[in-house]
DNA sequence: GACCAGGCACATC
DNA sequence: GATGTGCATGGT
């Protein structure tokens, strides 16, 4: 962390917020399930579409495998784009299945890197998708990059909006220690910062970040 | 009634 | 390679 923009950001951050707790989910695999069901999509409405799942006892690898489409579409409707997400949950929990015997602790027996392009050849699985299971999950130390820290480090010009999700990984990767703790603190201090402070329209008055540039 | 939310794949130029 | 579009619910 070390004598770096982004050492201090976090430093600000935690000591302004604090631990934030984050990714609840009693198991990795519902973390997993709830990676997938997140994307572009406000978390309390995934909180609902696992209820729902846990409700008819289908929270589990082998019964949403063998679930057709319609009824799971059905189960995770109020999570959005419901049809889509059918598909890319089908697909990762095959892949789950079919490689690590349905297993979340064989799969984090994989090498993270090869893991990792295991994951993106999964279709619905894109980078950030990926890293959340593996550091959420997996307990992997993979920095997670999403719509809010790419707004936070290109407002403060650490970084263009337009550079691509590697550029911003890297950042973290190269000026962090690789602390899995850290890694889910950050995150998840940077998406607080970003729903009170750092929004499409900018509160920058009593943010905590402010005095720093 | 807009605008927003822990993205991704695909089409088109 | 960059830019645009579909996917869809629920909260503010």
């Amino acid at each position: 962390m070390e004598n770096h923009k982004l050492g201090k950001i976090y430093a600000k951050l935690f000591n302004a917020f604090g631990p934030q707790h984050w990714w609840p989910g009693e198991t990795p695999f519902e973390v997993a399930v709830g990676a997938v069901l997140t994307q572009n999509t406000n978390w309390g409405n995934v909180e609902r579409a696992i209820n729902n799942l846990k409700k008819a006892r289908a929270l589990d690898p082998f019964k949403i495998y063998r679930m057709s489409n319609e009824r799971l579409a059905k189960l995770i409707k109020p999570s959005g784009y419901y049809n889509i997400k059918a598909e890319r949950l089908k697909a990762f929990i095959r892949f789950l299945v079919e490689d690590y015997q349905g297993s979340m602790e064989r799969m984090k027996k994989e090498e993270t890197a090869l893991l990792r392009e295991k994951l993106l050849a999964v279709k619905g699985i894109g980078p950030e998708t990926a890293d959340s299971i593996l550091l959420y999950a997996l307990g992997k130390p993979v920095f997670v990059i999403d719509a809010y820290t790419k707004r936070v480090l290109s407002r403060h010009d650490i970084l263009r909006a337009d550079e691509p999700y590697s550029k911003y990984q890297e950042k973290f990767h190269k000026a962090l220690i690789k602390d899995i703790k850290m890694f889910n603190e950050y995150h998840a201090l940077l998406v607080k910062l970003g729903k009170d402070y750092c929004k499409p329209k900018p509160v920058c008055g009593e943010c905590p970040l402010r005095a720093d540039f």
